[in-house]
RNA sequence: GGGCCCUUAGCUCAGGUGGUGAGAGCGCACCCCUGAUAAGGGUGAGGUCCGUGGUUCGAGUCCACGAGGGCCCA
């Protein structure tokens, strides 16, 4: 027997329960045993890191995560989910340095490099805890307790013989590169970590005049964002082909791009000469800053591809030291180099003046300088977007430095096919924005010149200058001359690791640096198994990853390390569908942030609405792919919308099958006996299923979610609504039985199609409708198998005319509507026009349709002449293609002819010829849209070859029946009002003028039924409860007494 | 400056391959129902489909240009 269900639910503390049942029962360690031996589905999770706390944004990639595995796991899968945690890098040095009060890489080696370290692997988990118990509210079930850890030697191990394969091929290199580097943190970064870190800022954008050398009225005008740059220039570049123009100004002449004069210049001015870009390749001109002696020439002016007329002066100023482009220049031209900032971005003593000051910091200082000496044209602000460091939000430099690299430009073509192989939701990743990225991609700046990573393992030797890169730990310790009496793959313990050289038995030591920390959680498919030293079966059985899922903010990050790992090894991607989430945004579309104080605790809408909410709310508000706009209001509203709906029928069903001691043990009536309401919704369900498991199969969930939210809007507001009156009437026959079975089929079958989607709601669902009443039955829903669609319970046919059948009602409901006539004052006629002939075929629904408008009779004509008059509108979708041009000419003749004749002739012959200048047009029925208006007496809608023509005629006996439902109607009230239980038997009482007394004694026996009135006494005495009734403008005194 | 995405009702979103009174939910107004009831249903009002051109007999849909927003890259 089913459990009674209460009508009001609290969600959270429903859900509160069922983790402890999913806890006692391990629940989750079941499902995954229970598929042991099953063909695998491979889920890879992207390590957090827990040093800081979960949000929102991870509740919506977890909620998507969880998803498709459990789906998998119903259809059938061994789906392993093994938690990681990302535990190096800058973000974790961070926090201990700010913990510490440390705040330069000096200071942290005075500290100590061990202690430090140490403090940092203690910090890395600080938050698990409230990781955990996030995950777990949130139902992603997940392997929290056997999971990849990014510092254990084992998993840096896998990475070092990473680094060995690549470097066996190799492709790793150290080159001087201008990278962008970090001033706080003293390391460069990787252009995906630069990714993260754009912001808008306001930087000086200052024109400067470079005077030509031997001509001190004459300057080149240069415009630069960096006035820190200038004491390291040593040229200028110009577009070979851009035109160029001397202008005279007051007393003096400047040079420069012809495009830009307007805005270049402020004043006056007029154009002396103009020459080629090319012309002036090779001028000379007087430096700015005179703090070094250059040992090459410098100071001339060079033609470069990559000057523009976008904005500036056309004329770019070249410092090697702090361009990429400037380096290359450099290079070629053999130009000095001149860099005189120190590591921590601060002006060295090479550079007096300003020696010690953050360059940034230098700039108006430098401007101030300039503009004494008359060097300043003009200063302004500039706004744009510049790069700043992820973690420590300190503006990057651009320098020349000497970093380790990973020549991915070289396997450029083998990332593309492998990205050609996977499959990206939103599709459009994968050509646009990872596409776009492979593209142009550049090498990947592997060193950090830091403390907390994975140790770059290469040594060099102090004699022969030979490198090695090690890539076990036997390796290295058969290579050792000496080895720490502590030893772990760490800094500073690997720094002490001294091995013999294999080529000149010499000392060598390990580079300083650790690697980027990207490459750590690329590593996973790998280094979670501590392959290829353990693991080799699972490992393979594990690779490549069917499925994914991250923000749109890895595209760059993880997404790009795992495939560029993966590419470098095994030439072939490590993941096959990833889905990339956008962002979830304010209630107003905007980020959420700290400093605006809008960010959403994940904890405020578990706590209220629950997870269950929340994951719906994820899955259907949007696609993965659009940017989700979040707020308390709209989980509340899916709540309502979708869950209370869903809990509202189950709830009925409980209450109903608990009075009938309904139990679903016995011989379900065929379904071909049933009556047609329930093969409606069988069908409907049927298609449900297929419809659900096609596009999970896609990863659509969005989809899916959107098609079962239809469904039980389906089931509440039409099968249960059309149904309720076989539930609670009295007897028990077969039309009952049928009704208990396709809504308790229904409601199980939903329970099981939900379960990936709102693990907790689906769960209670089935421990009452299933497991209390079939012991033998799986303990869960997530231990059963997804449903199966029985194609052969599919009939669409049935879908079909049930939806004109509802368009139909729903005609009839817009005329009763316009014409003022209530659902409760019956009607005599409803006159049907339908395409839709199979109607005729089933008296059930037209019995439906007269139920629904509350009329005596429904009678299909094929001619509606008596009743309507007509208007005829061209079908342009089967005529545009068929008259083309010709098409305006065919509908003016079409309106020139009379619709009552166009109809005549299409209804009796099939066809109407109409005139026109280039001759007859004969057009068919299916050609044009007949309009229709009801005529005197009666009220019509039509909509798409549906007609619903209602008499509005009433006569005194329709109208007197109103008058009986109006006053059942109201006697219910009073019921209600006096507190009596829906069962009881009541005794009726009334008093009142002779028009109500007379409709009471007629239609008696309907309204003792509708009232459960045993006695209907004229007169109140002995009433409970008296009330007097206004009857459609008829008084009349009622009473009403329970009997006991 | 470039790339990708977005712009449809007050709000959140649907609108394969172009077909002509543009849809849903929420909100609003009015009405209905009342044995799922601190629920439910119906009807309606509300839209320059971001703008401008173009292709076409016909454009929310295709093309071009432009505007605004988001993300990313220089």
């Amino acid at each position: 027997m089913f459990k009674k269900v209460s009508g009001t639910v609290n969600f959270p503390s429903l859900e509160e329960e069922i983790l402890q049942f999913w806890k006692a029962n391990r629940i989750f360690e079941k499902s995954l045993a229970m598929r042991e031996g099953s063909p695998s589905f491979v889920f890879y999770e992207g390590p957090p890191t827990a040093n800081g706390l979960p949000h929102i944004g991870h509740v919506l990639a977890r909620s998507y995560k969880d998803v498709i595995p459990r789906y998998k796991t119903m259809q059938g899968y061994y789906v392993p989910r093994k938690a990681g945690w990302d535990t190096h890098g800058l973000p974790v040095e961070l926090e201990v340095e700010k913990e510490l009060g440390l705040s330069s890489k000096r200071q942290i080696e005075e500290y100590g490099v061990e202690r430090f370290n140490e403090r940092c692997r203690e910090s890395v988990f600080r938050y698990e805890a409230e990781w955990r118990r996030l995950t777990e509210r949130i139902a992603f079930w997940l392997d929290l307790d056997n999971p990849y850890i990014t510092f254990k030697d084992e998993y840096i191990e896998s990475v070092w013989w990473i680094l060995r394969q690549i470097w066996e091929k190799g492709l790793i290199y150290q080159d001087y590169k201008v990278v962008p580097y970090c001033p706080r943190c003293e390391t460069p970064l990787s252009s995906h970590e630069v990714a993260l870190g754009y912001q808008t800022v306001k930087d000086p954008s200052v024109y400067v005049r470079m005077r030509v050398k031997g001509q001190p009225d004459t300057s080149f005008l240069v415009w630069t964002t960096t006035p820190w740059t200038l004491p390291s220039n040593v040229a200028l570049a110009v577009h070979p082909d851009v035109t160029y123009a001397l202008v005279q100004q007051g007393e003096e002449k400047l040079i420069l791009a012809k495009d830009l004069l307007g805005e270049a210049l402020t004043g006056p001015f007029h154009i002396l000469e103009e020459r080629k870009g090319q012309d002036l390749v090779g001028w000379e001109y007087e430096p700015l800053f005179t703090f070094f002696q250059p040992d090459k020439k410098g100071w001339y002016v060079l033609p470069a591809d990559f000057v523009t007329t976008t904005e500036g002066t056309g004329i770019v100023h070249l410092a090697p030291a702090y361009g990429a482009e400037d380096m290359e220049m450099g290079r070629r031209y053999d130009l000095p180099f001149f860099h005189p900032v120190d590591p921590a971005g601060r002006f060295s003593e090479e550079v007096p003046p300003w020696k010690g000051l953050f360059v940034k910091d230098a700039d108006p200082k430098i401007i101030e300088d300039l503009r004494r000496r008359g060097l300043l044209y003009r200063a302004e602000t500039y706004e744009h977007t510049y790069p700043f460091c992820w973690r420590c939000d300190t503006p990057l430099l651009y320098y020349a430095k000497s970093t380790w690299f990973i020549a991915m430009t070289k396997v450029k073509d083998r990332l593309l096919a492998a990205n050609e192989t996977i499959n990206w939701i939103p599709e459009h990743i994968k050509e646009g924005r990872f596409g776009e990225w492979l593209r142009n991609v550049v090498d990947w700046a592997l060193s950090r010149d830091r403390y907390w990573g994975t140790p770059l393992p290469i040594w060099i030797c102090a004699s022969c200058g030979h490198r090695h890169c090690v890539g076990s730990i036997r390796e290295l310790k058969e290579m050792a001359i000496r080895m720490p009496e502590h030893f772990e793959l760490h800094r500073p313990y690997v720094d002490e690791v001294v091995l013999r050289c294999p080529r000149c038995g010499g000392e060598m030591r390990r580079v300083p640096e650790v690697i980027d920390v990207w490459f750590d959680s690329g590593a996973m498919p790998v280094a979670q198994w501590h392959y290829p030293f353990e693991n080799v079966e699972e490992f393979q059985k594990t690779f490549p990853a069917d499925y994914i899922c991250e923000g749109i903010d890895q595209t760059r990050g993880w997404f790009y390390s795992l495939l560029a790992i993966s590419v470098l090894l095994f030439d072939q991607t490590c993941y096959r569908n990833c889905i990339s989430l956008e962002l979830v945004l304010d209630a107003q579309g905007q980020k959420m942030s700290k400093s605006k104080g809008n960010v959403i605790d994940p904890w405020s809408i578990l706590n209220v609405q629950g997870a269950d909410a929340l994951r719906w709310y994820f899955f259907t508000a949007s696609p993965p792919g659009i940017p989700k706009r979040l707020s308390p209001e709209a989980v509340t509203d899916v709540l309502r919308r979708f869950l209370l709906t869903l809990w509202n029928v189950y709830v009925f069903f409980v209450t109903y099958a608990v009075v009938d001691g309904f139990v679903p043990t016995g011989d379900a009536p065929p379904v071909a006996k049933r009556p047609l309401l329930d093969r409606w919704l069988l069908s409907r369900l049927h298609l449900l299923v297929q419809e659900v498991t096609e596009d999970m199969d896609r990863y659509d969930v969005t989809s899916a979610g959107r098609a079962i939210e239809r469904f039980v809007d389906d089931l509440s507001n039409w099968y249960v609504r059309r149904g309720r009156r076989r539930y609670w009437k009295s007897e028990n026959d077969q039309d009952k039985l049928a009704a208990y079975y396709t809504l308790y089929e229904a409601l199980v079958t939903l329970a099981k199609l939900l379960a990936p989607f709102i693990p907790f709601t689906s769960e209670a669902l089935y421990q009452n409708l299933v497991r209390s009443v079939d012991p033998l039955s799986p303990e869960s829903v997530h231990l059963t198998d997804f449903p199966k669609a029985d194609p052969t319970m599919i009939n669409r046919d049935l879908l079909e005319v049930m939806e004109s059948t509802r368009h139909l009602v729903s005609l009839g409901r817009a005329a009763r509507n316009r014409a003022g006539l209530k659902v409760r004052q019956p009607l005599q006629r409803a006159v049907v026009l339908t395409k839709d002939a199979r109607l005729l075929q089933e008296p059930e629904l037209l019995a439906l349709i007269s139920d629904e408008l509350n009329v005596k009779e429904v009678k299909i004509v094929e001619d509606l002449t008596p009743f309507v008059r007509y208007e005829i509108r061209p079908r342009f979708d089967i005529l545009g293609p068929k008259y083309a041009g010709r098409l305006p000419e065919v509908i003016a003749a079409l309106r020139a002819t009379d619709p009552l004749a166009v109809t005549h002739a299409l209804t009796h012959e099939g066809r109407v010829i109409l005139e026109t200048r280039e001759g007859p047009v004969t057009l068919f029925p299916d050609e044009v849209e007949v309009r229709i208006e009801g005529r005197e007496g009666y009220v019509a809608e039509s909509e798409g070859g549906d007609v619903v023509v209602l008499q509005t005629q009433l006569t005194p006996d329709l109208i007197e029946e109103g008058m009986a439902r109006e006053l059942v109607h109201q006697i219910q009230q009073l019921r209600k009002e006096a507190g009596f239980e829906v069962a009881d038997r009541i005794r009726l009482f009334y008093q009142g003028d002779g028009r109500v007394d007379e409709v009471i004694r007629k239609h008696f026996g309907y309204i003792a039924q509708e009232t459960l009135a045993v006695e209907i006494r004229e007169g109140v005495e002995g009433a409970e409860v008296t009330k007097r009734l206004d009857v459609d403008g008829y008084e009349v005194l009622v009473g009403v007494a329970r009997i006991t």
